[in-house]
DNA sequence: CGTCTCACG
DNA sequence: ACGTACGTGAGACGC
């Protein structure tokens, strides 16, 4: 038989771990089931890795234990279990009974002493043992035969303790820990130890006298007198504490070994709890697809030809595409759909019949879709005209909730209740599977689809007008998402050649640094994997880590730039990286994205951010460098597309703070913007206490790093990271800011409270966020809502605000009779190009209307610059 | 496919 | 005590 290994699960303490390392996720009843999910996640991970052949999960039993009758405060001061994952320990208990582990619970004992008492059996039959749990106390029971596994971030990585680990990390033995425990207690468990005594202080005494009892001993030989008087004055609460962090080894269980063999789970339970608490992913991976919603039949009828009486008023139409990038992927069918009839089109259909074509361009047939910026710019592409779209359920579902992810119709007929429509992986498949279906399906699909966006118009629209922000939708979104397909579908000119000599001199460089970091290094490695130069300058050269990731070292620039007198090597991988960065990223990446126009053409997600932004894909060109000189060159190969033409670019100033400084009606923050001083100067001079003209670069420096973090949802700790300042002095800063602006402090404290109130927070232009997690429990998970609150509304109004001067540009160029093009959009920045004959009247015109997109109590204000490339601007 | 790193506002 | 700055996208690595 095989060697027998015990596995014993403290189920308490991992409940806890799971329920606040995810977060608040609910099945279709509403029941809360993080905990059982990720409970569930750590159980499939210690099944694949141990594979035992005996388990056990304990629980703690009832709130008293003999342990209450020693310190009847024991654990007191405890935050009761939030109901939210008190109600999820009846499923965690079913879960197992599926999954056929034994569990047990002994009244007045804890899971500790269950796993204890269990541990010290399979030590005396020296069988392996392995112990997993969130709490660090459970290392006082490693031994030769026992390995105790504790969490540590996330859900599934864990600490191996044994007791070379123990003695390693600590520096002492297993059974130590109680002792140590004892000296200096356990603030979660309210064990008090002795007071001014930590970790390190008490390992240091046990590193040298042993035991608690032997400190006492030579108590005459501690010199440090607080020290001496704390341990003289508590030596009773240390000799208690330790019995409190004693694990029992001898509990009264009434089982043994011989009752916990694991012989596998019953997988029709497992499915069964699966399915009860909609664990799509964990279904999918045991080869169960999640249970379909039960489909309607819906008559959805293949059309080889167009009868001019089919095509209504108002319709719902759908363009189905199999690839999501709609700037190249080819039309697979046409579907529309309306009260009456479900149809279904072959593209060739559409493109011939002149019919079709009339209905399509006619501005008075009213179209209702998903996505209106994809569904023309497909038709556009085989020149089709397309007018009259009138809904864009992408674009409304947005609105009503930005949060949520999916941008499909299924996805997103599914969040209001409308459950008839097929997501496109059940149909094409996935990765190398995914292909086109039989036409049969893709019919149906296509058809589906159409009628879900008609079916949800309605739905969609009440909603928006409930919440007041129809006008959101119907006046910004919907025709900025005609402006972005513009902007899209001409794309930017790159010069490919001058994109390819900066490749390479770049490239030349690059293999300069590379044998100059090998000769330094002694040997030859890649530097582009964190992993390896983890080892070459931590464990090789010896410098000391400052930072750990998840898997290692953490290698990132702010790390190396500490490093960076240690060695030589550090400055050359630092521009190594800096160099390497550029060349995959913006020579390759980019030269792959030139088309056979020679021009690039991004595509932008206009439901994408949680805020109001726009994103850029396919590429990315809202990152193109800009804040070094060296990557700053890319932007010398994005040309105008037209001889004697220029770019122009317009971007707002300071905006995010003028819409903080609106919001907040601080005084102060109004007043400077209206005297048009240097914000981060007159913050600098706020917060220093000193006239505008004696704060340095270095005040200027700090004032604009807070302003940052302000925006942000400020945190001491993520200033002190900032600015490389210490925690306590970040505070000062911030303190000290607050009160110099007590308009801001107000705020801050009333956007947290309005969103605990009300669930949400909102834009200038009632652009909505829903901070659910603002109740939550978890303090980091409480924190970044927090944040969150603070800042989307001044990230997401400003995004406002661009929206409605993109609108506004639109209009005035059409107006004007312009050429000018708008090409592109970066956050607060609006890119054209011109006729060199037009430049003048931009430079009027633009700031004239960015500035007059929206009226703040405090003035918008643009600067402009142009030239013969985005490097040349001036 | 997740993690790390780094480019932008 | 907790371990974070807000919002993105892309490339390289290594499982």
């Amino acid at each position: 038989m095989a060697k027998k290994k015990i596995v014993l699960l403290d189920g308490n303490s991992l409940a806890y771990r799971a329920f606040f390392a995810l977060p608040l996720l609910t099945n279709d009843q509403g029941i809360h089931t993080n905990a059982v999910y990720g409970f569930t996640m750590m159980l499939q991970n210690i099944l694949e890795e141990e594979k035992p052949t005996h388990m056990l999960v304990a629980w703690d039993a009832g709130k008293t234990t003999f342990r209450h009758k020693t310190y009847d405060e024991y654990k007191g001061g405890r935050q009761k279990t939030p109901s939210e994952l008190s109600e999820q320990f009846p499923y965690l208990r079913k879960l197992l009974e599926a999954y056929q582990i034994p569990q047990y619970e002994l009244d007045q004992y804890e899971a500790d002493d269950i796993i204890g008492t269990l541990s010290h059996q399979g030590d005396e039959e020296k069988a392996e043992v392995v112990i997993i749990s969130g709490d660090k106390d459970l290392t006082q029971l490693t031994s030769d035969y026992t390995t105790v596994r504790i969490t540590r971030r996330g859900i599934t990585d864990t600490e191996e303790y044994t007791p070379a680990h123990v003695l390693e990390k600590y520096g002492i033995e297993p059974h130590q820990i109680i002792d140590m425990k004892g000296l200096m207690g356990d603030s979660s468990d309210n064990i008090p130890g002795v007071p001014g005594v930590g970790e390190k202080t008490a390992l240091k005494l046990l590193k040298e006298y042993g035991s608690i009892e032997k400190v006492y001993q030579s108590l005459d030989k501690i010199t440090a007198k607080k020290l001496n008087e704390n341990l003289t004055n508590h030596k009773e609460d240390a000799f208690m504490s330790r019995d409190l962090a004693t694990i029992v080894l001898d509990a009264p269980i009434t089982i043994d070994m011989t009752d916990l063999p694991y012989n596998g789970p019953n997988m029709d339970d497992v499915i069964k709890i699966y399915e009860e608490l909609k664990f799509n992913t964990l279904l999918e991976k045991l080869g169960q697809s999640p249970a379909e919603e039960e489909q309607e039949d819906i008559d959805v009828t293949l059309l080889a030809e167009v009868d001019e009486t089919l095509l209504s008023d108002e319709m719902a139409l759908h363009i189905e595409m199999m690839d999501d990038n709609y700037l190249w992927a080819d039309i697979v069918g046409v579907s529309v759909a309306d009260d009456g009839q479900t149809l279904f089109f072959p593209f060739e259909v559409v493109q011939n019949s002149a019919v079709f074509l009339d209905w399509l361009k006619d501005d008075s047939k009213k179209k209702v879709c998903t996505d209106s910026k994809a569904t023309r710019a497909s038709l556009a592409r085989h020149g089709i005209d397309i007018n009259g779209i009138d809904f864009d359920l992408l674009l409304g579902s947005y609105i009503v909730n930005p949060s949520t992810s999916s941008p499909e119709v299924a996805a997103i007929a599914k969040q209001f209740g409308y459950t008839n429509v097929q997501a496109d992986e059940a149909v094409y498949g996935k990765g190398a599977k995914k292909a086109l279906p039989e036409q049969e399906l893709l019919v149906g699909h296509t058809g589906r689809k159409a009628l879900a966006v008609w079916k949800l118009r309605s739905k969609v629209e009440e909603e928006l007008k409930e919440n007041q922000q129809f006008d959101l939708y119907h006046e910004l979104e919907l025709p900025l998402a005609l402006i972005l397909g513009e902007m899209e579908s001409t794309g930017v000119a790159v010069d490919k050649e001058a994109l390819s000599k900066i490749g390479t001199e770049l490239s030349a460089r690059i293999e300069g640094l590379q044998s100059l970091i090998y000769e330094l290094a002694g040997e030859k490695f890649n530097i582009n994997s964190p992993k390896q130069l983890g080892v070459i300058l931590f464990e090789k050269i010896g410098l000391t880590p400052i930072k750990k990731t998840k898997t290692g070292y953490s290698t990132a620039a702010d790390v190396l730039e500490k490093l960076e007198s240690e060695h030589e090597i550090i400055s050359h991988i630092l521009l190594y990286r800096q160099l390497a960065k550029l060349n995959s990223t913006y020579i390759e990446g980019l030269l792959k994205e030139i088309h056979d126009d020679g021009k690039i053409h991004t595509r932008f997600q206009q439901a994408l951010t949680t805020t109001g932004r726009l994103s850029s894909i396919n590429p990315n060109l809202q990152n193109i460098p800009v804040r070094l000189d060296e990557g700053r060159k890319i932007r010398a190969a994005f040309v105008p597309s037209e001889e004697g033409w220029s770019l122009f670019a317009a971007d707002y100033s300071q905006i995010e703070l003028r819409v903080l400084a609106h919001m907040s009606e601080d005084e102060k923050l109004v007043q400077a913007f209206k005297d048009d001083e240097d914000i981060h100067r007159s913050t600098a001079a706020d917060v220093f206490g000193v006239t505008t003209e004696e704060v340095t670069a270095e005040m200027r420096d700090a004032a604009k790093a807070v302003n940052f973090g302000i925006i942000y949802g400020i945190s001491d700790y993520g200033l002190s990271q900032n600015l490389n300042i210490t925690r306590k002095k970040a505070k000062e800063f911030i303190d000290t800011y607050l009160t110099s602006f007590p308009g801001v402090k107000k705020y801050m404290k009333d956007i947290v409270e309005k969103a605990k109130e009300e669930g949400y927070v909102t834009t200038l232009m009632n652009r909505r966020r829903y901070l659910p997690e603002i109740k939550s429990s978890n303090f980091n998970v409480r924190s970044f809502a927090e944040r969150t609150a603070m800042n989307t509304p001044i990230q997401g109004s400003a995004a406002d605000i661009i929206k409605q001067a993109m609108i506004d540009m639109d209009a005035r160029l059409k107006e004007e009779g312009l050429q000018s093009r708008l090409l592109l959009q970066v956050h607060d920045e609006l890119i054209f190009e011109a006729p060199a004959d037009e430049i003048e009247k931009l430079e009027k015109i633009v700031p004239e209307v960015m500035e007059s997109a929206i009226a703040l109590n405090v003035p918008l204000k643009v600067e402009s610059s142009h030239g013969k490339s985005w490097y040349d601007m001036e």
